[in-house]
DNA sequence: AACGCGCCCAACCGCATCCCC
DNA sequence: GGGGGATGCGGTTGGGCGCGT
């Protein structure tokens, strides 16, 4: 498997993203349409992994920010309890439009993972942490349950809890329209549109993020226009 | 007021898979 | 059909920040 070099072999350049590079990268995937990630290092002086990150999880326009809601939270349960215990973040993106699989990731491990132990429920497993997990020899993934651990617990304790979070949900990004410009003919990129939306979050609505999105908090990436 | 601790999240790393030649 | 390069994905880390002592 050719394994692209890490950013310390080539020279690119590591650690947090700067404003500066921030208004690169948009302005130039918005320039160009079209989203070649071989080629976006040349401009940002990062790697590709690093841009298509950036990009996936911080700029894109269509993201959500802010805590995920009680329903967001509670699907993202259900999926996990649904899909095993191998954790398939993308696929549980993809049916959150505008949240990423790294951002439910650490909502997971950070919140709900808690959460759930606190309340006696194996997050694993998602059952009562008194009932030990089935042997190995049984499916490790259990099937998908009707109702799951935390569809069982009190409403009332359930909503209390999604209240604690709702409350501290500050949306972060403010509203405005954006739009992409068409692919390029001139582009040597075969990459298609379609992977302009990161593949965790391919769906629809998703897809039509771009025609009216909203952006990212940072003003600096407003008014881009000398990009490039 | 200063210090320490814990939490959160952006970013990196490395493997897996896809795709093109 | 095989090899190599590009991309995707999940796990992990580390810096920043807030809170408690």
């Amino acid at each position: 498997m050719g394994r692209q070099p890490c950013c310390d072999k080539v020279g690119l350049k590591k650690g947090p993203w700067t404003a500066e590079e921030d208004q690169k990268l948009v302005g130039f995937l918005l320039t160009h349409g079209h989203y070649c990630w071989r080629v976006v290092p040349k401009l940002a002086v990062r790697c590709g992994k690093s841009c298509r990150l950036r990009w996936t999880n911080y700029l894109r326009p269509d993201l959500k920010r802010g805590l995920l809601s009680d329903e967001e939270q509670q699907l993202v349960i259900d999926l996990h309890a649904q899909l095993g215990n191998r954790c398939v973040w993308s696929k549980i993106a993809a049916q959150l439009p505008g949240r990423t699989d790294n951002e439910i990731k650490n909502h997971w491990n950070t919140h709900i993972k808690k959460k759930l132990r606190k309340m006696g429920i194996d997050p694993v497993t998602h059952r009562p942490l008194d009932q030990e997990a089935p042997p190995p020899a049984q499916q490790p993934t259990p099937p998908p349950p009707t109702t799951t651990a935390w569809q069982q617990l009190d409403g009332a304790e359930r909503s209390q809890q999604a209240e604690d979070e709702d409350v501290k949900a500050v949306p972060l990004i403010q509203p405005q329209e954006i739009r992409a410009p068409p692919p390029t003919a001139s582009s040597n990129c075969s990459v298609s549109p379609a992977s302009v939306i990161s593949p965790a979050c391919s769906s629809s609505s998703a897809a039509s993020g771009l025609e009216a999105a909203e952006w990212p908090e940072p003003m600096y990436l407003l008014g881009m226009d000398g990009i490039m």
